[in-house]
RNA sequence: GGGAGCUUAGCUCAGCUGGUUCAGAGCAUCUGCCUUACAAGCAGAGGGUCACAGGUUCGAACCCUGUAGCUCCCACCA
């Protein structure tokens, strides 16, 4: 049978995974043995497949393949996230294309479209994971808004608000005058744009004193006479909305107005000026304008001080009736005005050039407006108190841990957290009004009536309403882990009990507060116990030349595409070599080129091996065997390191020793190390004590890849020999390893560079590959034999590997460790040329035993070095001599 | 403004308790090869003042201090 010359990806994956598929190997009900879990971070549920998904999903199917290898019991959860305002997003502008507006819509309406649209778009994300090999177990497929992980969400909700961790309060959003929502801080884009700084003159009055504006005499009395104070702004037009100065209460210049009042331009309204230390003295006048509707820090100094709220601006960006002035003007046309009004009424002290940041939406590019509003939040506070400890104790680890750091700046100081949306996408608020503003927390619409009347009697159905509002999408994911497996349906339940607390997750640390933090508050609130073991922390996917990937600039590859052009296998190799943990990783095609290389690589090893005729009376030569016993040698010394690498999650180091043991030690070495020759042009048969070893070699070799190369392990399993149904390589038992001969991986050392050196010189000398050479090893007993003499010989081209006592004259020599070796060379030999090789080498020993020396004269090195680093250095200074007695000798003979 | 982290070869990164020939790996580069598994390959080679300046130590890429540059997180200052 002709095997393809390269490996065809394309013919193997849908046909493994439907395999594997058809077998249940993916799927995981409680048993005996145990368990090892991961939930899935769920990607949005009308998502598709980005960089990012490829890298955790990888890393994750990595985890999960070895578990099941290591003989547990791997469930893998996959599952997907409703993304409340991502989705409502979608929605509304699929709508829109229809013609259709949501504000025109019903709530119901509105999500019958919504539920429509991820019917259709919903889980187009998991069909993809499937391409990339993903072994979730998709039986147990949930999604965020499904009735029962809808229902945990509302019961959570009712259980903290119940437990008083729930509150209502004010605060200040993030409003789209053109989307006229709320929109998160996520959804903001900060940019630097240049502005101006208006000073504004504000009159000042005594506490029973009152002015009229209008009165033109009076104001510009008080202007000459110094009766005013200046505060300075970059958004005039809010001054409608002023209900306080401020000044710091050490600024010497504003002493003397204590108890006294300003007089807001245009509205003409007297109000307090109150001191208070959060002003700087240093910025601009040192006196602030007080606007508690519209800028947060002025909110908080009017709750403490007690000044009124005036919300001047309607929802769409004009200015409101409350604003007295300039009412339905936009706010910006009304800035442009307001100054002109200003400047001729002489209440303009000076204009400055500014920048400044300003806040747009993603969405709209509009302007956004902080705005007030009334929201539910979460206390964090003591619930989040568990989280925090069992993080710094390490109960729960973070990968790589300089993430505690951040994690415990974040929690120390953790914000209370604002539940609520301005969606309709989403588990509603349980929370029920009655026509005065009074509430009851229910999780029913007849339980709420129930509550209410047990104060209020009169009320019926008619007169409540439920909240409009749906909580934030964290809210639901943050149970996820518990959600998945019932753990609120049915806390006692088989799954959760087994599955829960899970083992490993694989996220970014973008979300670390987001989400990881509130998974581990919810998982001590509501189960006691950790919500997982360790958190990997991959990076942040960017492009080769630092960005983020992102549907605008279009530096994001279609992940489907690479795994066409590259092959699952090659691409996940792709994304591991680029990953370390917690660095952010510069993303490019070459690195799957890589993968895809790779992959070939072992197809071609597989390739020859299968292409040898087995001779059964042949006896194992002694090359052969030498190069067996190395081999088990070295594949359980790389095994053993690898299992190292996986329990210390290093995941790129894991990927390179497997690359380089597949590539190195077994094609580059070994392979050719055992490879029959040809003689009259035909292929020799190998023995088949040899062959047997090498299939086993190999098949250890596809378990450590399969892993990370779950398609191609899979189809050279099969390949390699016949296997009897049901002995596929996914549930093939994780290597284990034996006793390691460390002498003979020694020897192999030496070899090695003695085969090295030869090449080396043939290169240097031209002599072709073809040509055979002789090499003489110098041993002064005359001895000196290896067990990888017959390998030299084979990897060299040796006619033969003698031993000598004595140099050997017209000879080209090299000096390997301590042992000196002598190629003979017929043509003449540049001596010079020689010479001036062999004293390099002999410069680099000397001046190393120099410095080894240096060392060891050092009496408080010896009194202070451990006893290890002195034995270390003393043998240095033996090899060293040795060396340098080698070359001397090989340079004298010159 | 507050906090965290980073700076090692052309690129991406290892370097774990300060001490193995410690200055590494992969990729890229250069040279020679279509050698009967693989040119998506083989063989070989070159390449770094470990950001900079001090300090501690017998000994520093590693510990301390300072400086410069970069990144991220939080709060964002009228």
């Amino acid at each position: 049978m002709e095997i393809a010359k390269t490996y065809d990806p394309k013919t193997t994956e849908n046909k493994w995974y439907s395999h594997w598929l058809a077998k249940k190997y993916f799927r995981s009900v409680p048993d005996e043995r145990e368990p090892y879990t991961i939930v899935i971070p769920p990607p949005n549920v009308t998502g598709v497949l980005h960089m990012g998904h490829m890298l955790n999903n990888t890393i994750q199917d990595v985890l999960i393949r070895r578990a099941r290898m290591l003989g547990k019991n791997a469930c893998w959860v996959p599952g997907t996230d409703h993304a409340s305002i991502a989705t409502e997003a979608k929605v509304v502008a699929m709508l829109k294309e229809k013609g259709i507006s949501k504000t025109d819509l019903t709530r119901e309406d509105f999500l019958k479209h919504a539920w429509e649209w991820k019917d259709k778009y919903g889980g187009i994300i998991l069909k993809q994971l499937e391409k990339l090999g993903a072994s979730c177990d998709w039986d147990r497929t949930r999604f965020t808004m499904e009735d029962d992980l809808s229902e945990a969400v509302i019961d959570v909700f009712i259980d903290l608000y119940n437990k008083g961790h729930i509150y209502r309060g004010v605060r200040m959003v993030n409003w789209d005058p053109a989307g006229l929502t709320a929109v998160s801080d996520e959804e903001v884009i900060h940019k630097e744009v240049n502005s101006k700084l208006y000073y504004i003159k504000y009159i000042i009055i005594d506490k029973d004193e009152n002015i009229d504006l209008n009165d033109e005499a009076t104001v510009n009395r008080k202007l000459e006479t110094g009766n005013f104070i200046t505060v300075a702004t970059v958004r005039p037009e809010t001054i409608l909305g002023d209900t306080g100065v401020c000044v710091h209460p050490d600024d010497e210049r504003y002493k003397k107005i204590k108890g006294k009042f300003a007089v807001i331009p245009f509205v003409n309204r007297k109000v307090p000026i109150i001191f208070d230390d959060y002003i700087m003295m240093e910025f601009g006048t040192g006196a602030l304008k007080v606007t508690p509707a519209h800028d947060i820090n002025d909110y908080n100094l009017g709750i403490k001080h007690n000044l009124a709220v005036i919300d001047t601006l309607n929802p769409n960006g004009t200015m409101s009736d409350a604003a007295g002035f300039y009412i339905g003007k936009d706010r910006f046309e009304v800035r442009k005005q307001i100054v002109k009004d200003l400047e001729a009424k002489g209440h303009i002290a000076k204009v400055e050039d500014y920048k400044n940041k300003v806040g747009y939406s993603e969405r709209t590019n509009a302007v956004i407006e902080p705005r007030l509003s009334m929201q539910w939040f979460l206390k964090m506070q003591d619930i989040s108190k568990p989280a925090l400890d069992n993080v710094l104790n390490g109960n729960i680890k973070l990968i790589p841990d300089k993430f505690i750091n951040t994690y415990k700046h974040w929690m120390e100081n953790v914000h209370d957290w604002c539940i609520s949306r301005q969606l309709w996408w989403g588990q509603r608020i349980p929370a029920w009004y009655d026509d005065k503003g009074n509430y009851v927390v229910a999780k029913t619409e007849a339980e709420a009536i129930t509550k209410f009347k047990t104060h209020n009697s009169q009320l019926t159905t008619q007169n409540l309403k439920q909240d409009e509002d749906v909580l934030d999408t964290w809210f639901s994911s943050w149970l996820w882990p518990i959600s998945v497996f019932d753990g609120f349906k049915n806390p006692d339940g088989k799954d959760i009990n087994y599955y829960y607390p899970t083992n490993d997750l694989v996220t970014g640390p973008d979300i670390l507060f987001f989400w990881i933090a509130r998974m581990i508050i919810a998982g001590y609130e509501y189960r006691g116990e950790k919500p997982f073991e360790n958190v990997y922390l991959t990076g942040i996917v960017r492009d080769k030349q630092g960005r983020k990937m992102s549907k605008q600039l279009g530096n994001s590859p279609d992940p489907i595409e690479l795994i066409e052009k590259y092959g699952a296998d090659g691409v996940r190799i792709g994304m591991l070599l680029c990953a370390p943990a917690g660095n952010d990783l510069l993303f490019d095609e070459s690195y799957c080129e890589q993968g895809r290389n790779f992959c070939n690589k072992i197809w071609n090893a597989f390739r020859l091996v299968k292409g040898w005729s087995i001779d059964e009376k042949l006896t194992q030569s002694k090359g052969n065997k030498t190069s067996v016993e190395w081999f088990e040698a070295r594949l359980n010394e790389q095994i053993n390191l690898i299992d190292d690498l996986y329990d210390k999650y290093r995941m790129s180091e894991m990927l390179m020793t497997v690359y380089k043991l597949m590539w190195d030690d077994f094609c580059a070495w070994y392979l050719e190390m055992i490879k029959p020759d040809f003689v009259d042009g035909n292929p020799q048969p190998i023995d088949k004590k040899t062959y047997d070893s090498t299939i086993v070699f190999f098949e250890s070799l596809l378990k450590i890849i399969h892993p990370i190369m779950p398609f191609i392990s899979e189809e050279i399993w099969h390949l390699l020999k016949d296997r009897k149904e049901g002995d596929d390589i996914i549930i093939a038992s994780w290597n284990k390893t034996s006793a390691i001969n460390n002498s003979l991986l020694n020897e192999f050392e030496l070899a090695s560079n003695v085969v090295t050196e030869v090449r080396n010189i043939r290169k240097s000398k031209n002599i072709s590959p073809k040509e055979k050479i002789s090499l003489f090893q110098k041993a002064s007993n005359g001895e000196n034999k290896s067990a990888f003499d017959d390998i030299i010989i084979k990897l060299c081209n040796l006619d033969k590997l003698n031993t000598t006592k004595e140099k050997v004259e017209n000879a080209i020599s090299f000096v390997v460790k301590q042992i000196e070796y002598f190629i003979p060379f017929n043509n003449s030999i540049d001596i010079n040329a020689e010479i001036e090789r062999l004293q390099k080498e002999l410069d680099y020993t000397q001046g190393f035993l120099k410095s080894v020396m240096i060392k060891l004269s050092n009496e408080r090195f010896v009194a202070n070095a451990k006893p290890g680093i002195l034995d270390n250095e003393n043998k240095k200074k033996a090899d060293a001599e040795a060396r340098i007695k080698a070359i001397e000798e090989v340079l004298s003979s010159l």
